[in-house]
DNA sequence: AGAACATGACTGACCAGTCAGTATAGCCAG
DNA sequence: CTGGCTATACTGACTGGTCAGTCATGTTCT
């Protein structure tokens, strides 16, 4: 199959179009989001996702070519640039690692727990396997560039003597798994009096940099 | 809604019923694992959960009430009894709590990634939203029994001073979230080449009970 | 006028769940 | 032992409803 967008974000008015049309893009998606999050991709009907977004459903096919479309989109306008942001960050960070990692446990933490990143990433999981294409792309842009690129803050934190010697890769998706396993706990059994995210974060960081240490 | 399992795998056979008979809730149950997994709930066809037992659709609804109840005995059959078998096994060890968390960790952190169990794991997760009824089952018998009694184990590490002292409970969720974390992937993204889940279980158990050490 | 934007109403495919009917095994009366 | 009766196991064919995607027809802007 082949994955065109028709309408993305980005995309220059070309004329003096009507006002409410360059929202379009972003209302539909916006609403996609949320229908998807909360019902997953089969569940959610574009009728209501056009409901929400105010328009109707013929409306979404002006600006999306299908309803997977819309699924690729939604990580494209709303996961990518968060790792686009993360990895310029890291690059220009240069105190020791551990407090990168410590900023970073926090603040992503806190977004995969308490936004709809953590919905997000549960969807991606749940549909990857119906959706290779999509799968492919998520995982060349996310999980690959963001391991990559947190193993080389730990490596260098191996290099510094911050960090004892270990596998740079392994441990970088080590320090990742418990963030995106409290989203997706939050976004779907969660919450629930079991587990405290916020205590989980804070403890997670504490304790890999100490497992980490020297 | 009330969810009644017309037949459970524990029923007895009332006269001399036929030999096939006995076995068939467990081959559609068997059948609707892979296709629920693969497929997830939504887009697993009953007809081709039929067809790979073996059997017509309409035999399905002798033995299931619905497609929601087949998901419920999934559950049921092949989790709870996994999370019973952990408990006891919990309770009988006597050494100390590192060894078993070791134990534990390789054990299930395996059947995880290797096994449906991760794609079970991930299922539940994709459609609790949907099916709260399902969740809330789901949520008492696994991780509410299951961090409970792992958190009595770590405080017990704690009181005898082989783990400095935290909050047991969230210990024993974040030990729990990476090897549930990497069962995911290995059912969705993976298995690729950025993450040895194999790697990964040994270096969490290692810097996890690194982490905790007074 | 006519280009861009928007939609209500429709269609064709799909699928969970149903039901009337078939097949077979056990049972028993003659 | 056998022909008919009943209970159990099973199924093919159907139904009612749903929904992604389309299209002819407005509507609004320049």
């Amino acid at each position: 199959m082949d994955l065109k967008i028709i309408a993305n974000g980005s995309e220059q008015p070309k004329t003096g179009t009507l006002k409410r049309n360059n929202e379009r893009p972003h209302q539909i998606l916006s609403a996609a989001v949320d229908l998807f999050c909360e019902l997953g991709f089969e569940a959610a009907r574009l009728e209501d996702i056009a409901d929400r977004a105010g328009v109707s459903k013929a409306t979404i096919y002006l600006y999306f070519e299908s309803k997977e479309d819309l699924f690729f989109a939604l990580i494209r306008e709303n996961i990518v640039p968060m790792v686009d942001q993360t990895i310029s960050q890291m690059e220009k960070f240069e105190g020791p690692a551990s407090d990168f990692l410590r900023f970073k446990a926090h603040h992503l933490g806190h977004a995969l727990a308490h936004t709809n990143h953590g919905a997000i990433l549960k969807l991606v999981v749940a549909e990857s396997r119906r959706f290779p294409e999509i799968a492919d792309y998520f995982r060349t842009e996310v999980p690959e560039r963001g391991i990559e690129n947190l193993a080389k803050l730990i490596q260098r934190g191996i290099d510094d003597g911050e960090f004892r010697p270990c596998d740079a890769k392994t441990a970088a998706a080590l320090f990742m798994f418990p963030l995106l396993m409290n989203g997706i706990w939050m976004n779907s059994l969660g919450p629930d009096t079991l587990i405290d995210p916020g205590l989980l974060i804070e403890m997670h960081c504490e304790n890999f940099i100490r497992g980490l240490a020297l």
